[in-house]
DNA sequence: CGTCGACTTGAGTTAACTCAAATCATGTGG
DNA sequence: CCACATGATTTGAGTTAACTCAAGTCGACG
C-alpha cells in the first residue's frame, strides 16, 4: 500500500481532501519499534507525534519507587504525543510499544500548517482530544471514587461489550499491566480475582473470563455493591 | 462594558478578527449563578458550553456514597463543558458555582460553524484541551503514585508559585473543597496539615500558611520522601 | 448568646500495600 | 524430549495509609 492510501486511512485524516494526503505523505516518518521499546519519555522535547499503524502502545507515568500507572493503551489509528503539539513541547508521560509497532510520526510544525487550513482536520482533532478528555474523567473518577474490585468489574464489561456483549472475554493484556491499568498491583489484581471467582461473578481460566453473574458485576462497577471478604 | 468588547476580553477569542466577535455577541447568552448552584449535571445534554466571566466554578464527579472529587476549579476567561461540544453531547461531570459567577452561554451548532471557519479559533481550543489533558495526567498520577502529603505539599508548591513565590500562602478555597480536590476527606487532610506543622515544613494559622521548609515539601511533592509518623 | 457549619481530634477498622515464597508457563540449549 | 532458567502469576503473612464514626472545638453571624 502506498503512503498516501495508508495516511488516508487514518481516522485523524479522514475527509480530508486528496491533496492534503500528499502533503502528509512529504512530511511524515516512518518508525517502528519492538516489544518494549520507548517510544517517548516525559520531559523529552516534542517535536511532532505518532500515528499508530500497527501494534498496540501503553502510555504511562512513574513513581520515583518505580510503580507505574498505565494511563491509556493505543491501537492502530490512533495518535499519541498530540497534546505535546499544542502545549508545551514536552511529552507529558511515557510511552512504550507493548508488542511491535509500526508508526507513522508527523513534524510538529508542517502539521500545525495543515491543521491552520484545514477546519475538517482541526474538528477531527477537537474531537480526538475531547473523547481524550472525557476517559480521563472516568479514570480520575475510578481510581478516586471506586475500589479496585469495581474497577476490575468496569474493565470486565468495557471488554465484554467489544467482543459484542460476549459472557467470554479474553484479557488481551498481561495481568500485570492490566494491575497497572487499574491502579493497583498485581497481588491485589490477583486477589480480587480469585475473590471473584468465589462470589461466583466469573469464572477464570487463565486470560479467559467467563461473565457468570452480569448484574452483580455491574453493582459492584457503579459502586453500589462491594464485594465482601 | 459592550458585549463584544467582553467577548474580546476572552483568551479563547483572542486574535479572532472583530467581525467574529460581533458573531458572537449574536449568539451568546448571558448567565448568572449565585453560590453552590447547579450549571450542569453529568450526563445533561450538552447544547453548548460556558466562559466564565467572574466568580470560580469547580467541576467534580460524585460517587453513590455522595464523596466527590473535583477535577479542576476554573476562575474567570476560562471556558467550561466544551467537552460535549466536540465528543459525545452529555456532560462528562458536573459543575458548581464556587461563589457568585457570571458567564456567558454559547450555543454549540453556531460556535461549530465559527470554529470551522476560523483556524485561528480552533488553535485557541486545541491549545486548551491540550493543557487540560496535560493537567489531567498529573492529577491521575497524583492519585495514583502518590499519597496524600505529596499531593498537599504540590499544592501548596504551586499555590506559593501563583502568589510569585512568596513563602506565605493563603488557601483560596475552603479545606474541604481543598480535601475533595486532593482526593480525600477533611479529616485526613487536617491530620496532615498538623503534621506537616509539628515536622516543621509549614506554620499554620487558619487559611494562612507559612513555608517552613521549602526542600522538604518538594521532596514529598516529588514523592522522594515520606512524611514519618 | 446561641446556633450552624466548618474544622479538628480521637479511636477503631479496613482496603490495599509490602515482602517473601511457592507455583506455573514458556522457551532455550543440550 | 527433557531440564532448567526466566518471567508471570498466585498465595501467605504482616503492615499501614487512609477511611469511618463519634465527639469535641472554633468562628461567624443573626
Amino acid at each position: 500500500m502506498t503512503t498516501i492510501k495508508q495516511i488516508a486511512s487514518i481516522p485523524l485524516f479522514e475527509g480530508l481532501p486528496t491533496r492534503y494526503h500528499e502533503d502528509l505523505a512529504m512530511i511524515v516518518a516512518d518508525r517502528a519499534y519492538t516489544r518494549g521499546q520507548r517510544i517517548f519519555s516525559e520531559g523529552d522535547e516534542g517535536t511532532g507525534f505518532y500515528v499508530i499503524l500497527s501494534g498496540r502502545v501503553k502510555i504511562f507515568k512513574l513513581s520515583p519507587e518505580r510503580k507505574e500507572q498505565i494511563l491509556h493503551i493505543f491501537g492502530p489509528g490512533e495518535p499519541i504525543g498530540e497534546v505535546s503539539v499544542f502545549a508545551g513541547q514536552r511529552f507529558p508521560a511515557n510511552a512504550e510499544a507493548l508488542e511491535g509497532c509500526r508508526t507513522f510520526f508527523f513534524p510538529r510544525a508542517a502539521f500545525v500548517e495543515l491543521i491552520k487550513r484545514n477546519p475538517s482536520l482541526a474538528m477531527n482533532m477537537l474531537a480526538i482530544l475531547s473523547r481524550r478528555l472525557r476517559r480521563f474523567t472516568e479514570l480520575v473518577e475510578d481510581l478516586s471514587l471506586k475500589e479496585v474490585p469495581g474497577r476490575l468489574a468496569a474493565y470486565l464489561l468495557y471488554l465484554s461489550e467489544r467482543h459484542k456483549g460476549s459472557h467470554d472475554v479474553v484479557l488481551d493484556i498481561a495481568k500485570g499491566q492490566l494491575a497497572s491499568l487499574l491502579g493497583t498491583i498485581p497481588e491485589t489484581l490477583s486477589r480480587i480475582l480469585a475473590k471473584m471467582t468465589r462470589h461466583g461473578l466469573i469464572a477464570l481460566n487463565g486470560p479467559h473470563i467467563r461473565i457468570v453473574d452480569r448484574e452483580g458485576l455491574e453493582g459492584l462497577a457503579q459502586g453500589e455493591k462491594r464485594l465482601p471478604p
